[in-house]
DNA sequence: TTCTCATATCAAGAAAAGTTGATATGAGGA
DNA sequence: TCCTCATATCAACTTTTCTTGATATGAGAA
């Protein structure tokens, strides 16, 4: 996994009304109209913040008829963890800042 | 912690430069000219990014003299985690979607 | 098939974030 | 003090992301 692409799964956690969204769907599994109601956003603002969370793992869709019901992807969770296990290391190399003093 | 501030976390880990420079650090202390070298950047540009990464606490900044030397914060990396643990939690309270069928 | 409803996509504009060169600040050396 | 160097800040501009209303798609009901 590439830097571009390390970046764009935290871009998608960097949202304040995805935050939201992952917040309502602390309590279950949610399709799109109910998430609506609780949110202040229009219904194509939403497909588009849910389509960044799909994308980026952190949720998961379960279509049903014409309805989409998405729920957390604990997953995307572990993954994003690991992520951060892997950039913040110690390699301990000892590499002096070498300035010039 | 509100969900703005937690998005302003991982918003300093969303752009691909500062994924690359928490890479550099993991060397080890680098002072800003070190890490100017390593990076295909201008100066106040390097700053700008510096910045963020230190006000979100994953970077920590040693002053000395004239120069600034940064190394990777591990409690910044803990306290990511626990946010995502936060976050992605599952309340089974069964609230299920109520769509009109 | 035609209508309706849930969701997705599009295009245009608004807002936020990143980049750059110029300048400011402030520490140490001359 | 004056000069130089490392870093920070600023203002203008570019790029990216978000928001919105309009329209498209596609499933089930009539």
């Amino acid at each position: 996994m590439d830097n571009k692409e390390i970046a764009n799964i935290f871009k998608a956690l960097s949202d304040e009304r995805r935050i939201k969204i992952l917040n309502l769907l602390q309590d279950g599994e949610l399709c799109a109209c109910n998430l609506l109601e609780r949110l202040d956003m229009v219904q194509s603002g939403l497909s588009y913040h849910m389509k960044i969370l799909v994308e980026s793992n952190l949720v998961v869709c379960r279509n049903e008829g014409k309805w989409s019901h998405y729920s957390l992807n604990m997953e995307g969770k572990e993954s994003v963890k690991k992520i951060l296990d892997s950039l913040f290391i110690n390699n301990n190399t000892e590499i002096k800042c070498n300035c010039k003093k």
